[in-house]
DNA sequence: GCAAGGTC
């Protein structure tokens, strides 16, 4: 009987795998030297030639090996940082991953198949090379294969356990590709940087990180505030026209909206007062829905746990992933926001009749509500959208991890319910020869708003009867002086958004790329109640994005683009229009002539961080 | 004392 050694990428799908395979025999389940990891032992049967195997089920957590550079070039004094462009790397097994890897060797040495089973996205295809790079220097004739699947249903874990295809080696040489320019660039530029700063008063002791995501980071919230401080009110005018009826003041408004010039909106408002009657053009009823919400993704998780719970998207990511790990809800890391058509929602659905807050609802739904959740657009082909699965009672979870958790399960349950239903009124008038419109809705089945509490829509004050070619006088026709109002300071959802949006960070990491620009210094955060708080920039902030501005360069460091051109580079590899070697050389050629410009230049950044940093 | 990406 064959030996096959399969390895998935965290213990959660190590586990969930095995359980599939196994048909719930498990022979033996071993601890290894890692407190999260276990071995499992089954038989399976493969498709031939394998046929009948002697399975072992383990993972590794995430990556396990590192990348830096060679020890000569490791201390800071040891090199100019310009040659960290070239500088001679290495790869390692850091100490907390020596048991991981150990594991790997180990169980590899009587195993005929290597049996991959990490996530199948870009890193986890990378994660798979670490993985049978592991293996093989155990056993370097070891036959390596890979499983293909989105999702861990039972159903869908069997069709990918009975269809082995390889490792993606494209996709693997992108990652490569990314840790290596990301290595060499962010160390060559913070070393720089810092160095160059240390002078300058209040940056003596600190370390001036630049890095392709935090850079960007730091420019969306520097470009807000700049335009929140350059802001110059205008005036405008516009016209309103209010009529009482049936105890009801009903305000129209103007069809164009407002203008910037008062003379104009004054010889309009004249006309309509001279017509002194309005005439009732048309009377529209429409019926009308709210939609419920999307499935939902990490993204969405971080920008409405800012939102509605008041938590910063770390704390949110760092409970969900408790709530994850505990078992209640499902792996909080996802780009995906379609339900894969096979998944037994109902069951979920079922599961949460019990809790005092929303079962009702939930029974609602098992007793004929139920409505398939709406699809969007992203699918990462790696997990599924966030979902509860299994009821947690309230008092086993603190004050934040019920809210998240709450959150998650109202999601849910929204998106497995109907969208809400209304009916619009809309009343158009012609007034001289201004038209003029109101609108009134009127809610008639709430629907999914019933459970998700974030969303709110109601019925507007109800319109009292008007009929079309109706004339009447207006109790009231006012023209109005109003400001344009500045925008507010970036908030975290707005962050979060505009990362996602630029291919800055992945789902996993913006939070941290937040809290590392906070760590810096380089912007602070101002708690603000329920929304979840706004952010300015430091005078570091600033002075390091205007520094580099005032240097000038063709793309500007603080900006998404430079980003997003690695990002096309690496889709690049994965097509074969481009080798690892290409992206890698190009990519540094190009930095180096910035980094070059930037040393010669060096006295502008420096000036403007003094300018910032000394008090007047 | 550097990055960003996995995951715990």
């Amino acid at each position: 009987m064959k030996k096959v050694l399969c390895v998935a990428e965290k213990p959660s799908i190590a586990k969930a795998v095995a359980g599939h395979l196994s048909g719930g025999v498990i022979r033996n389940t071993r601890n290894t030297g890692n407190k999260y990891i276990k071995n499992y032992d089954f038989n399976y049967r493969f498709p031939p030639p394998w046929g009948e195997c002697s399975v072992t089920m383990t993972s590794v957590v995430g990556h396990t090996v590192s990348w830096d550079f060679a020890d000569e070039f490791r201390r800071w004094k040891d090199c100019q940082p310009s040659a960290l462009f070239d500088a001679a790397t290495k790869q390692f097994v850091s100490p907390e991953n020596k048991e991981v890897a150990a594991n790997i060797s180990s169980e590899a040495r009587n195993a005929q198949i290597l049996y991959i089973w990490t996530d199948c996205d870009r890193e986890g295809e990378y994660i798979g090379t670490e993985v049978m790079d592991l293996a093989m220097k155990s056993n370097p004739r070891v036959e390596v294969k890979r499983a293909k699947f989105s999702n861990i249903e039972r159903a869908h874990i069997l069709h990918a356990a009975q269809h082995p295809g390889v490792l993606d080696e494209r996709q693997a040489a992108a990652v490569r590709a990314r840790i290596e320019l990301d290595l060499r660039i962010g160390a060559a530029f913070t070393r720089w940087q810092t160095m160059l700063l240390q002078t300058v008063r209040g940056l003596d002791e600190q370390v001036v990180s630049y890095g392709s995501c935090q850079f960007p980071t730091l420019g969306f919230v520097v470009d807000r505030y700049k335009r929140v401080k350059n802001f110059v009110p205008e005036p405008f005018w516009s016209i309103r026209v209010i009529h009482k009826r049936d105890d009801i003041n009903v305000g129209f408004s103007w069809d164009r909206g407002s203008l910037f010039d008062r003379m104009a909106v004054m010889v309009m408002y004249e006309k309509c007062l001279a017509a002194k009657v309005a005439k009732v053009v048309s009377v529209v009823k429409k019926p009308t829905s709210k939609w419920k919400p999307l499935p939902l993704t990490t993204v969405e998780l971080q920008k409405q746990g800012s939102r509605f719970l008041g938590l910063s998207s770390q704390l949110v990511m760092n409970i969900a992933e408790k709530l994850y790990t505990q078992g209640f809800i499902s792996y909080p890391r996802t780009e995906t926001d379609q339900f894969d058509r096979g998944m037994d929602l109902r069951a979920l659905v079922g599961k949460q009749t019990q809790s005092h807050a929303w079962g009702q609802f939930a029974q609602g739904l098992m007793e004929g509500g139920f409505s398939q959740p709406k699809n969007g657009t992203h699918n990462d082909k790696a997990h599924p959208p966030i979902h509860p699965v299994a009821y947690v009672a309230p008092d086993k979870l603190n004050a934040d991890e019920k809210r998240v958790y709450e959150f998650v399960v109202r999601r849910f349950l929204a998106c497995c319910s109907k969208d809400a239903r209304g009916e619009t009124t809309t009343i158009k008038l012609q007034y001289g020869e201004e038209g003029f419109h109101t609108t009134g809705l009127v809610v008639l089945e709430r629907n999914y708003l019933e459970v998700y509490v974030y969303d709110k829509w109601t019925s507007s004050q109800e319109l009292p009867v008007f009929t079309p070619g109706e004339i009447f006088n207006p109790t009231e026709a006012t023209m109005t002086e109003g400001k344009t109002c500045p925008p507010g300071f970036l908030t975290e959802p707005e962050l979060i958004a505009l990362m996602d949006a630029n291919g800055i960070g992945t789902d996993a990491t913006m939070a941290e790329h937040i809290a590392k620009i906070i760590e810096r210094k380089y912007v602070f955060a101002r708690p603000m109640g329920r929304s979840g708080g706004e952010f300015s920039p430091s005078n570091l902030g600033i002075a390091l994005v205007e520094g580099y501005d005032n240097i000038g360069f063709d793309m500007s460091l603080s900006k998404p683009f430079l980003r997003k051109e690695m990002e096309e580079k690496m889709k690049k590899i994965c097509e074969g229009v481009m080798t690892r070697l290409d992206v890698v050389n190009s990519s540094i050629e190009q930095y180096r002539e910035m980094f070059m410009k930037a040393s010669q230049h060096s006295d502008v950044l420096k000036a403007c961080a003094q300018r910032y940093l000394t008090p007047p």
